[in-house]
DNA sequence: TAAATATCGATAAATTAATATTCATAATTG
DNA sequence: CAATTATGAATATTAATTTATCGATATTTA
């Protein structure tokens, strides 16, 4: 039915037709929204139509249904609340990032094993990571932000899964796998560097 | 012929190798491969075979040789060059990020407007941005790492193009596009936590 | 040395994803 | 009010990616 790049997409329309609200928008056509995401008009339609988002012939799809039924479909009807592991150089930089906030995701506290990292007095607290399996139960938290290192990463998350956080964001460089009780999602990006790079240099090949 | 996919995976297969190779492989089968990265044994054989990689039956692929073909694919035989716009939270977290430098990346310099962001005698210096057209000309910069404001990421990805640079990752939650002359890579930490949280509740409905 | 076996390599099949086409229809226009 | 037009919806087509199959052949073993 719809194609795992479909959800991706959504996040990827709302953000758009939250811009264009903004902007005093009530309507948008698909082939707007194909324009800004570099996609066929077609694949707009069919991914609205894989989850029931319909519109009207002639006057297209109206931006405030539209963004209200993605907020279902993306969970967006409650603030999730997400962990970080590990609060070194980049899940620090998560951590302050103030973007979440507006978009349904907080991030509620941080873990790490170093003690001079911890702060429970801060915005989002840092918290030694002995206290993260009674953080998880206490908060019922089920997604989590892994930023340790590779070394512990395996481990970590094993953890937190059994502890009943269901999805995990990794950026450790090891592709760690999903089973059926957690989503894992892994992003690398010393792979995303080598793959521009490649690209790149396909460029000039092929210009010359 | 060899698809998108097959570079990334490349980059994975390469880096799984490296560490086989210190653990004192010298030779491995797709099937470990394979396992490693969740995917079948065959679509490991058709990658190889799509870049010319080629085993011996009943024994396998050749760890060594494996690497010295994928460094020459991912151009990892020199240095890659490569300079950071935009040096806040996340850009910081890139400059400090020591393991791109045993993989053939270094990151070579940082660029921002805000003054009090600047550092000239760092192991990385921080110029002010009004030295990044001369920076880029005079050390042939043709990799980017986008990490400003949402408000200045287009303008700045053409500036850059306009410069010279081919290959540009993006962390700035806008979709830029790529042209004929610049192959740009977005990162949506936002969205990649959109969509772990998705399938995660998914995985909840599934399991009732 | 012959038989058994594991694995690659090539190709075919299946699956998944994206695009094109066609049709129905709401809005617009004259 | 009929004709025109732009658009969504459904379906068909094409393309892309992944997986399965199977023959060939090194390696191992008896
Ligand atoms: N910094 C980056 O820009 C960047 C980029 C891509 C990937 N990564 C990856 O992200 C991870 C973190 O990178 P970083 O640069 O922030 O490293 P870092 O060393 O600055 O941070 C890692 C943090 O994890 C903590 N830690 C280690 N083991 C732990 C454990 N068992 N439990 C809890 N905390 C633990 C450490 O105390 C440290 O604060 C690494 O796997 C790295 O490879 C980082
Ligand atoms: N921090 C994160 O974890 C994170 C995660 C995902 C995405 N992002 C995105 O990455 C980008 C940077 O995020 P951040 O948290 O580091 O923000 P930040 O505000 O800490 O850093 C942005 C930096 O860019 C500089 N800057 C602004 N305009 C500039 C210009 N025209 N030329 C040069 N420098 C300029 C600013 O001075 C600042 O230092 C943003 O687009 C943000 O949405 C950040």
């Amino acid at each position: 039915m719809s194609c795992k790049n479909t959800i991706m997409r959504l996040s990827e329309y709302r953000r758009i037709l939250c811009k264009l609200k903004a902007l005093g928008f009530t309507r948008v056509f698909s082939d707007h929204l194909a324009g800004a995401l570099d996609i066929s008009p077609a694949l707009v339609r069919k991914d609205f139509s894989d989850f029931g988002l319909t519109g009207n012939r002639k006057s297209g799809y109206t931006v405030d249904e539209l963004i209200e039924k993605m907020n279902m479909i993306l969970r967006k009807d409650k603030v999730e609340p997400v962990i970080v592991v590990g609060c070194g150089g980049i899940g620090r930089a998560l951590m302050e990032y103030n973007a979440f906030a507006g978009e349904g995701i907080r991030i509620v506290a941080g873990f790490d094993s170093r003690p001079e990292l911890h702060d429970l007095k801060g915005t989002i607290p840092v918290h030694d990571i002995s206290r993260l399996e009674v953080y998880i139960k206490g908060h019922n938290i089920k997604t989590a932000i892994l930023a340790v290192p590779e070394s512990s990463a395996g481990d970590m998350a094993d953890f937190l899964i059994s502890r009943g956080v269901t999805g995990i964001l990794n950026v450790a460089p090891i592709p760690l796998k999903g089973y059926d009780n957690c989503v894992i999602r892994n992003i690398n990006f010393l792979h995303e560097l080598e793959n521009t790079i490649y690209f790149a240099s396909m460029l000039d090949s092929k210009q010359k």
